[in-house]
DNA sequence: CTGAAAGCGCTAACAC
DNA sequence: GTGTTAGCGCTTTCAG
């Protein structure tokens, strides 16, 4: 069933179907009853492929994500789904699992589908990937940092310094012995955090210990191996900074495992994902901003499309991320926030 | 840019160069690779809306779930991405908040992006909303049962009998006052998790106390504060029957700050999230096989899509989920699972 | 306020 | 192997 069934059984012309999807107000009350009536009768939808071949907005975003089940990159995503919602916009969410080639396939894929624009989360490609899609005019907004991320629009946190601050946290109560568990993948916000880890160490004229520093699979497993071999190797650990929350709690678990205190081995994660308020110990961590990075992302991805080609200086928005102390990290004190 | 500019600049026809998109064997080698090489340089992209105009497959399918935070429906979404990659589809994803005017909303919207298909999680349409799909013709397939279930294709998980399972263990164990925590949703599974919880009680010859039936938030706090009135309210009680994790581990975080131990309080939570397995203490729950739900509803989905027409019967799918026992019913013995 | 007709970019008969 | 041409369902001038 078609516009041109609608017009028929309306005993009008196309034109005037069309004016009563369009501008209603161009189309005389009667007429426009009638023809509303008979488009219901029909159980009517107009055909999306007809009306956007005229080149009109798909009210469709891309969200790349490098894993959906990664609760940080959800609420990311319910951030921007919020503005896309205020918006009429869907969102065709994909998974890049960390992998340029696959983050590639799907912006190709999304563009082709003329979605009205992107947001890339945590995205790998290279520069020439970046020029493609530039190309294409495709307006897009990175979230965290890439290697190009200057010549972007891109919404990101201070990994560097949030982790400075954590660790600084560490050093300041007392710990002389820290270790960094960082997670497997080449991306910046571990180059950060690592950065932010020996320059604290570095202001408190502290030695960089390389075999402090290991890489590991962002699992609770993860977290629990990479701290068991941390102190098989190290006698005088006494705090591990940890990239993210889930590899933390599998950190704790080990320490429960060992039968150490806090006091002993101090843990701080990244993320504050909510349940780490019910840990044993509770986990002392470092909050990051992922919804309103969504949100700030989005809205400055619908600036760029509402006003296209303004050809207006790339943004760069940071938003602080900030250190959440509980009582993993060996704090003492009676906190009043129990989540 | 478009496909007849790329016939001229090769110097085809834009038979020629449509037929290097869709059917490359009948076109002469030599051709091709013209054809091709322009397409490159000029950055050509076909347009998707006048390809889809004749009515093909979109390769787009719509997920909708209540909420894209509960890592039980982005673990379902995954398998059902799972599939549709193999297929060459995109997900849009959606959240429905529970809401049927939401829901309705995003169907609308998706039938008239013209999606391939539908996978509806825990749908709270009507009847007449779920008839109103049916006339669009859009297969769709849901995941957890509705009102009307025994009529369409479903994949399921049979939460009555897992529920009653829990349950009937603890009976088993010598508990004799068992509360159940439901969600405030007014879903199936809350009910279908109410009558195992009632079915096993029953069977064992204990009596249902209302009293012993709480709704609460599904949160953290939720499974927090209902515990706290549990606690308050019933001074017998010995455990309580958790209808999700994160419930749970609210729970769990309350029964720390009474000094309570599992003897005297056990506690079953439902979902299996994966850190369950590093409370203190370690969380029994219910393995619900949620990735596996989103495989099936995915396979027989595009079943449905492949053979359209066929009007076969529709199919309800069962996957059952299982007892996972930890220490926090009271479970003494060694268990050799960690995680 | 309404209608006729020319496309939008592509596919698919049908010819050659 | 390749080209001609008639649509797909809609929007949008341009006339009336």
């Amino acid at each position: 069933m078609n516009i041109k069934e609608v017009a028929e059984k309306a005993g009008v012309s196309i034109t005037t179907v069309s004016r009563v999807l369009n501008s209603p107000q161009t189309v005389s009350k009667k007429t426009k009853e009638k023809v509303l009536k008979v488009m219901d009768d029909l159980n009517y939808t107009p055909n999306w492929f007809a009306r956007n071949l005229q080149n009109k907005r798909t009210n469709v975003i891309g969200v790349l994500v490098p894993d959906t089940l990664e609760p940080s990159n959800m609420e990311m995503t319910k951030g921007v789904e919020q503005v896309a919602r205020q918006k009429g916009c869907n969102l065709i969410l994909c998974n890049t699992e960390f992998e340029s080639r696959i983050e590639s396939e799907h912006i190709t894929n999304l563009v082709e589908r003329k979605i009205d624009g992107l947001i890339l989360t945590s995205s790998v490609l290279d520069e020439n990937q970046i020029k493609k899609i530039k190309e294409k005019n495709v307006p897009f907004v990175l979230v965290g940092k890439t290697p190009f991320w200057k010549k972007e629009n891109v919404v990101y946190t201070d990994y560097d310094s949030a982790a400075e601050e954590a660790v600084s946290y560490l050093i300041e109560k007392g710990r002389k012995q820290i270790a960094i568990i960082l997670t497997e993948h080449a991306r910046i916000d571990n180059d950060e955090k690592l950065a932010g880890y020996k320059r604290a160490l570095e202001r408190h004229n502290l030695r960089v210990d390389e075999s402090f520093i290991v890489k590991s699979d962002n699992t609770l497993e993860g977290g629990y191996t990479a701290t068991s071999k941390l102190i098989e190797t190290c006698s005088a650990l006494d705090a591990i900074f940890i990239a993210t929350d889930t590899m933390a709690f599998g950190a704790l678990e080990k320490i429960k495992q060992e039968g150490l205190t806090p006091d002993q081995l101090a843990i701080i994660g990244f993320d504050d994902l909510k349940v780490g308020a019910v840990m044993e110990p509770k986990l002392t961590t470092v909050t990051k901003p992922s919804y309103r990075m969504g949100l700030t992302a989005a809205r400055l991805l619908f600036d760029l499309i509402e006003y296209e080609g303004q050809g207006e200086e790339p943004q760069a928005i940071m938003l602080k991320s900030r250190l959440k102390i509980r009582k993993s990290c060996g704090n003492k004190e009676r906190l009043k926030e129990i989540w």
